[in-house]
DNA sequence: CCTCACTTGTTGTAACTGCAACATTGGGAG
DNA sequence: CTCCCAATGTTGCAGTTACAACAAGTGAGG
C-alpha cells in the first residue's frame, strides 16, 4: 500500500488530507490495493454498485455493453482517478459499465456506503472527503457533456476532430497520443472502425492531420 | 416564497430537512424566488458559474450552443429538479449552457458559494444538504450516461426508439408525451429535424409507432 | 526466419442522413 | 369565421455511413 500514498495523496479524492492521516483513513475504510492485469474485469456490469474504484497504476477502460452488442467506451481512467463513484454515490441497483485493465497495475476499491458513513475515528476528515467526491462528480459531470458534445457531431470527421483538439487543449500541444486501440476509438467515438478508418485516411490526405500509431498530430487549429 | 416550499420540501436537494427549518434555511442563503415567462433566459451561457438553479414551476430547457450554430438540447428541468449544479460545483469558469424558461413559471437561484461554506445559523443541516446534493449529482450523471446510450444510436430510427423506450419506462407504460417540439427533439436527438419527421413516418407505417402531436405511443415493447 | 494472431487499412454497396425547398397543418388573434 | 404564422410533414439529392469481406501491416514467440 505504502507505495501507492503518493498517487493516492495526489488524487482529488484526497485533497487537503495530510499524507500521514490518509494512511489512517484507509485502514479505517478496510481498503486494500488489488493488482490487475491487461485485460482483467475489475467490475462486471451487473454487479451491485458498492465500490467505487481509484486507478493506483495503469489504466482502466469503462465501457458498456448494449443490448444488440454494439460496445460504448466511456473513457479511460487513469491513476489517481476515480471509476463507478456514481454509480456507487447514486446506490445504483447494478452496475451498467464494466471496467476493463487496459494495462498491468493496480487499483483500491472503495465501499461507498463506508465512505459516506460518519466513522469515530476519521471524523475530522470526513467533511473533507464529501467535498471532494462532490467536487469529482460535477468534474466527471464536465467531462460526460464534453462527451456528448463529441457524439453531437454528425459526420465520424465531426467527432473525431472535437475530440482530437479536446485533447489538445487539454495537452497545451498539437500532438497527443489516444490511449484507444482504432477499435476502441471507433467505440468511444459510437462509429465503425473501417469507416473511421476512411475519415483518418481522408483527413490524413487533405493535410489536416498527420498520423502515427496511436499519435495525431493536428496541423491546423 | 410560501407558495413554493411544498415542492422545495420535496426537491431531492433538501430530502429530510423539515419543512419549517427548510425555511430558515432558505432566509440564511438569501434565496429569493425569480419569476419567468416563457421563453426568458434564466441563465446565460458566458456567465459565470456561481449559481445552481432549482425549477419551482414551469420548466425550464438547457442546451448549448456550438460554434458551428448547432443546438444541443441537453434536457429539460421540472418543477423541484436542479439545473446547472455541475457547473456551479466545479466552479466553472464560464457557464457553457444556457437555461430557457420553456413555459410561465418560477425557478430560484442558489448561491453554490454558500450553500458549501459553512453557516453558524443552519450548519445543523448543511450535511444533510451537502450529502444531498451528493446524490444529485450522482443521479445526473447517471442521465448523462443515458444520454449517451441514446447518442451511441448510429441511426434516427435508433436514437428515438432508445428515447422513447427509456420514457416509457420510467413512465411505466407505453404512452408518453414528449415535452419537446419537433425541433427541440431533434436537437436533443442531435439529429436532422426533417430527417426525424422522415424516420418518425415510417415508424409510424410500419406499425412501431402511433404519433399524436407529443404524444407517442409504443405498438411493440 | 517463419508462423500465427491481432490490429489496421481498403473497398464496394445499400442504406441513411443532412440540407434545402416546398406543402400542409393547426391554433390563436382579430 | 377568416387570416396568419409557426410548427410539422414531404421530397429530391448529394454526401456520408454501416456493414461485410478482404488485404496489408505488426509484433510476439518458436
Amino acid at each position: 500500500m505504502t507505495e501507492y500514498l503518493e498517487i493516492l495523496h495526489r488524487s482529488p479524492l484526497f485533497r487537503g488530507i495530510e499524507a500521514k492521516e490518509l494512511s489512517a483513513l484507509l485502514d479505517c475504510m478496510g481498503a486494500r490495493p488489488r493488482r490487475i492485469k491487461k485485460g482483467d474485469t475489475v467490475l462486471a456490469a451487473g454487479e451491485r454498485a458498492t465500490h467505487l474504484g481509484i486507478v493506483l497504476a495503469g489504466r482502466v477502460q469503462v465501457s458498456r455493453l448494449k443490448a444488440d452488442g454494439q460496445r460504448i467506451v466511456m473513457g479511460e481512467i487513469r491513476p489517481g482517478q476515480l471509476f463507478a463513484e456514481s454509480f456507487a454515490c447514486a446506490q445504483a441497483e447494478a452496475l451498467p459499465v464494466t471496467a476493463i485493465a487496459g494495462a498491468d497495475g493496480a487499483v483500491l476499491l472503495l465501499d461507498s456506503g463506508r465512505l459516506s458513513a460518519p466513522c469515530s475515528a476519521a471524523c475530522a476528515f470526513h467533511g473533507r472527503l464529501i467535498s471532494n467526491l462532490l467536487s469529482v462528480l460535477a468534474h466527471k459531470n464536465l467531462a460526460l457533456a464534453g462527451k456528448v458534445e463529441i457524439l453531437s457531431g454528425r459526420t465520424i470527421r465531426e467527432r473525431l476532430l472535437a475530440y482530437l483538439e479536446d485533447l489538445c487543449l487539454k495537452a497545451g500541444k498539437n500532438t497527443v497520443t489516444v490511449p484507444f486501440d482504432r477499435q476502441a476509438l471507433a467505440d468511444y467515438l459510437c462509429v465503425d472502425r473501417s469507416a473511421l478508418s476512411r475519415a483518418i485516411g481522408q483527413l490524413r490526405e487533405e493535410g489536416v492531420l498527420e498520423v502515427d500509431r496511436g499519435k495525431f498530430t493536428l496541423k491546423q487549429l
